[in-house]
DNA sequence: CCCTCACTTTGAACACGTTCGAAAATGCAA
DNA sequence: TTGCATTTTCGAACGTGTTCAAAGTGAGGG
């Protein structure tokens, strides 16, 4: 080891404003890059040109190409965050909450579904970007819980063995057509629409139906299935 | 353009042993070295050199790295087909043949868990790795053959409108569960056998519900929306 | 025997993401 | 101001997947 700082974890004493100014500048730039030609055929090095910064710059700043991904994903987060939180007072019902939620995020990426792809394309939760990643453990669990919040004061009514697991196959629900948004190729993405669409119906229908008698079998073993799966926790 | 040989397709005349001998000690030398250490980590360079040839030679009959992982994926095609046909014969339910079929391949790819991991590690259906891409639709579609096959002469009935599907939905679900199976860190992968049994369990009794007339809003709604996403074919 | 021509093999070279030692800039206490 | 530690910047260098012009190989025809 060096002199050099360990992580680019800056101390915080004074002139946290310019190496901040220069942080932004780097990511404006690559993402500038990014939503012109692709993440794949970006390069760092004109990325750190774009930003007036030699490459090792760029590296002081982010881990890596990937890490400059994440910092998007991380800002998106917060900057959705009012509009989401506006979505849930905004109606009671579940319905009307799951279509203000997904309809607020994909507005929000509309302009940057290209990127978006950056980050579902992996799978393998080992990935940095994965979303069932550990790095990125932080912002699923906050859209977990918005999704709990959904859930909470709505009139759903579900056989207790299976309501703890709700919000969180909500969010790999919601995950699913994101997925399918950011790989529609059809005009103005109208299939993901009618997707959405049919898919929320059916939805809401499964969850009628779950009260009634001749599905009690089906709730048993879906509890059972969710408890060994998730865990616990 | 130069002299050299358009795509690594010999023109099959005289000496066609000895290249594939090249060929297969290649891939060979590949597949020992990610079993070993992994796909991201192995390198050309060291799988030429295990095979006693150059860089050079190894792109001569591989287009890429991935290309190798792809040639693998398509032995195994051909290697587990009468494993799997046979499976088929060996039970006349529904259960028994999907069991059989999943029991098969994950049997097969048992001592290469890891490396399939390189497969199902992209969901970009534009990569050339992904199990949902074009590179990959031979394979994909014969799959799905297997599954028509296997709802053929087993006594599931469903209603009309959903029947056409049931194939292509059996082969997603397959699909995810040698997914969760690639990346299930528990001893012996047991979380996927407990998966398996309460997906398969659900499924099953999904499809024997679906007679009632209690859930015909449900059929309506299900028949519509996969006519819309999967289009006509 | 040697020439031809398609097939095969070679390894230097390229662009990429990333690392790292060192220098420059900055901030602060004396 | 000076001196010193910390933060920031730099760019050459490394290992990677991949490309490509050049050279090697060998079977069949002259």
């Amino acid at each position: 080891m060096t002199a050099t700082a360990e992580k680019g974890l800056p101390v915080r004493k004074a002139g946290l404003k310019k190496s901040e100014e220069t942080r932004r500048r780097i990511l404006e730039a690559a993402l500038v890059i990014f939503r012109e030609r692709g993440f794949a055929s970006a390069t760092m090095r004109e990325i750190a040109t774009n930003a007036d910064v030699a490459v090792g710059a760029a590296y002081y700043y982010f881990e890596s190409k990937d890490a400059i991904v994440m910092a998007f994903y991380q800002r998106a987060q917060e900057e959705m965050r009012p509009a989401l939180l506006a979505a849930l007072d905004r109606s009671r019902t579940l319905e009307g909450r799951l279509r203000g939620i997904v309809g607020e995020k994909l507005t929000y990426f509309s302009s940057n579904r290209a990127l978006l792809g950056a980050l579902t394309a992996h799978t393998d939760p080992k990935h940095p970007l994965s979303p069932f990643g550990e790095a990125t453990t932080a912002i699923r669990e906050e859209d977990v819980a918005l999704f709990a919040r959904a859930v909470a004061q709505s009139a759903v009514k579900l056989p207790k063995n299976v309501a703890p697991y709700l919000p969180r196959l909500l969010w790999m629900y919601q995950m699913g057509i994101i997925l399918f948004w950011v790989y529609d190729d059809s005009p103005g993405q109208a299939r993901t629409k009618t997707l959405f669409d049919g898919t929320l119906k059916i939805l809401l229908l499964t969850l009628k139906l779950a009260n009634f008698p001749l599905l009690r079998p089906m709730h048993k073993l879906a509890g059972e299935l969710l408890a060994a799966v998730y865990g616990d926790r």
